[in-house]
DNA sequence: ACCTGAACACCGTTCAAGT
DNA sequence: ACCTGAACACCGTTCAAGT
């Protein structure tokens, strides 16, 4: 039980931010709840308002700690060439979603508020999982225009995120593990192992 | 303002029905509050209860009502063969999604309570959706087994459905209508116009 | 039998009051 | 200056009471 000055702002700011993603690992957004964090910091639900904005503040900060995991995962892939890397690039993330799921799932259930867009700073951090993607695809077509191999990165890798939607949140029948990563490969398979010159 | 007997329960179940539907199609699912339906139906908030389980129930017959829209409208496709076929249930399917924000993002977005199952009827929706393309897949390809063609579809609606995640839910920089476009098209090219001999 | 609406247990957020 | 915790306006759900 931490009381009274025991913690600088920063260090509140950061066991708020700890205990939320905590809960959400283990139950998901339903157990995001300010009084479920004060409870696990020994603060007030008060104490949480002087370090963030309200709670969509917080869930964004979440999702940055995600996001930046799942980039971190992703640098650390090996691979030989550009298609190889494209393939466990795409498996990186399949992989992710499935052993963080309630992490996951969370980056696309918390949506802004109406009209507000997201903070440059959580822009950045998608992009950067863009970005790995693209090289990619710019190494494999040299003769390809930034704009296009944006395109291209993100059309494969909302093919493959498709894919997690379908298998891990609705759940559809008989679509095991085996038939995920089956999925994936034909994906991979159609959409990675051609040339690119033919379409473009 | 309609009161006691005015109408039969089956009535007021589908006023319920309706009000809700026109709440997400507005507001999407901030608006779907049970004191906005008794409100717009002229009843209290505990008649809602005896036509509906609860919101959850409610919510569920809602999105049952959109995919039976957006299985409807596939079904009028017209196309000469398979492949052009597919192209323009893809097609059907972001422009439902685009032109119906509020009601498809919520089928993603409203989730069982953990560990529920999707009851057997709306299951049945959903299969009637991935049906459609299953069919022209069978037709591209006899020799494949029914599990395959349904592996097929479900891997091309899976891309297709997270070009529209990316493109509408998270509006990814720089990606216009134009792009939006292009991307399924480029989807459709990798995926559709080979043939499936060669994965299979 | 149908429908009400007050009551309950939640939720996020605020802010005067304490130390 | 930091932190509290009661208060407020919401939310879904229930159920004794009315007609």
């Amino acid at each position: 039980m931490a009381r009274r000055g025991h913690h600088t702002l920063e260090q509140i700011r950061n066991m708020v931010l700890i205990a939320a993603e905590e809960l959400v690992i283990e139950g998901g957004m339903p157990q995001l709840r300010v009084r479920n964090i004060a409870l696990k910091i020994g603060y007030t639900v008060g104490s949480i308002y002087m370090v963030f904005d309200n709670m969509n503040d917080l869930a964004l900060h979440i999702k940055g700690r995600t996001l930046d995991d799942l980039a971190q995962q992703m640098e650390q892939v090996q691979c030989v060439d550009s298609n190889q890397c494209l393939e466990k690039l795409a498996n990186c993330y399949i992989e992710f979603a499935n052993n963080n799921y309630n992490r996951w799932s969370m980056i696309f259930e918390q949506r802004m508020p109406e009209d507000a867009v997201a903070p440059e700073w959580y822009q950045q951090k998608v992009d950067a999982i863009y970005a790995l993607f693209e090289a990619q695809i710019a190494k494999l077509n040299p003769a390809l225009s930034a704009a296009k191999c944006k395109q291209i990165a993100l059309t494969f890798l909302a093919g493959i995120h498709g894919i997690c939607v379908f298998m891990l949140t609705t759940r559809i029948g008989c679509l095991n593990e085996n038939d995920l990563q089956e999925s994936v490969t034909l994906l991979i398979k159609r959409f990675v192992h051609d040339s690119w010159v033919n379409v473009y």
